[in-house]
DNA sequence: CGGGATCTCTTTAAGCTTCAAGCAATTTGG
DNA sequence: CCAAATTGCTTGAAGCTTAAAGAGATCCCG
């Protein structure tokens, strides 16, 4: 039988020292970007992220959608939907109305307001992920794109192991 | 004089999809990672993200550091900092000296208890992350370290470009 | 020197975030 | 049909986070 140096008992601490890096830059990257998009949104258009954020998720859907969905596709807690939603609504900017045929659930939709200011700050937000990302070539970008899904696919398989 | 269909003029919208696209799934595979990261701290050693986060910056470097360069190195403002000291500060786990040289400078160092219990978290978080990052080869994660270093440069020059 | 600029840190207000508990409506399985 | 489980949402407590203002200490340069 053949051993080499990369075999160990599973007892005995590895070195995983390199996934940590990753993750680690990972973080940095993000942390980075969001920061600066943080910044730009707060300076030119007096809005927080959280709130651009949630106005996003509601342009892709016409009808609108409930604080469920939002909730799962911010991949935030529903308490937190709940009061970011007071909130836009309290401005004018979203509009909440109860399903007639199940009394538990609001609909949630931009309001004329919400959605051309919505509009306005995309449009500019969209340039400034440009220019974050300008010194990635095509294929840097396409190459990433396919490494984060897989990263995707790796941490959801991970969670799910862990909560069955 | 040449123009191909790549040309246009700087005023009309031009198409950055990929970019925003890049961006939001980087942000999902973070935020995917920090959940798990801290629903795992959470329910195996009751201690929040920001606490374990500013425990590891604090026991990479023996001697302590001061409150800046915690905030600078977490990427974090100064008065957060302030706050998830003290409370680390108050329940044992940190360490405060006021430099003798510069009486404004605060040092900070794990106590020997923090420094124990911080050991034995980061040797599971570890393992946490691996396993998280283990659908990804050894190709992959480099190749990704490198992408990764590539896109941190360039935000940090787009940063750089607003704020001079 | 001396006084303005800078640096370190704290404080405050507002808002974000999570978790857990709870309420009401609906669905499901005997 | 009805009780139990589930679902959708809200509430409350604790903690995190930022931006902005401010207090004290040190530095710098004229």
């Amino acid at each position: 039988m053949m051993l080499d140096s990369e075999t160990k008992a599973v007892e005995l601490p590895e070195d995983h020292g390199t996934e940590l890096r990753l993750w680690l830059r990972l973080l940095t990257c993000t942390t980075l970007i969001e920061g600066e998009v943080r910044s730009r949104l707060r300076e030119r258009f007096d809005v927080t992220l959280p709130r651009f954020d949630l106005m996003a998720q509601l342009d892709k859907v016409p009808g609108g959608m409930t604080l469920s969905d939002l909730s799962k596709r911010m991949m935030v807690s529903n308490g937190n939907v709940t009061g970011l939603v007071e909130r836009l609504v309290e401005s004018g900017h979203l509009d909440r109305r109860t399903s007639e045929t199940d009394r538990r659930v609001q609909f949630i939709r931009l309001t004329k307001l919400g959605r051309a200011e919505f509009r306005k700050m995309a449009a500019e937000h969209e340039t400034w992920i440009a220019d974050i990302f300008a010194d990635l070539s095509r294929k840097d970008i396409s190459e990433l794109m396919r490494l984060l899904a897989k990263t995707k696919a790796s941490a959801q398989r991970s969670a799910k192991a862990r909560t069955p």
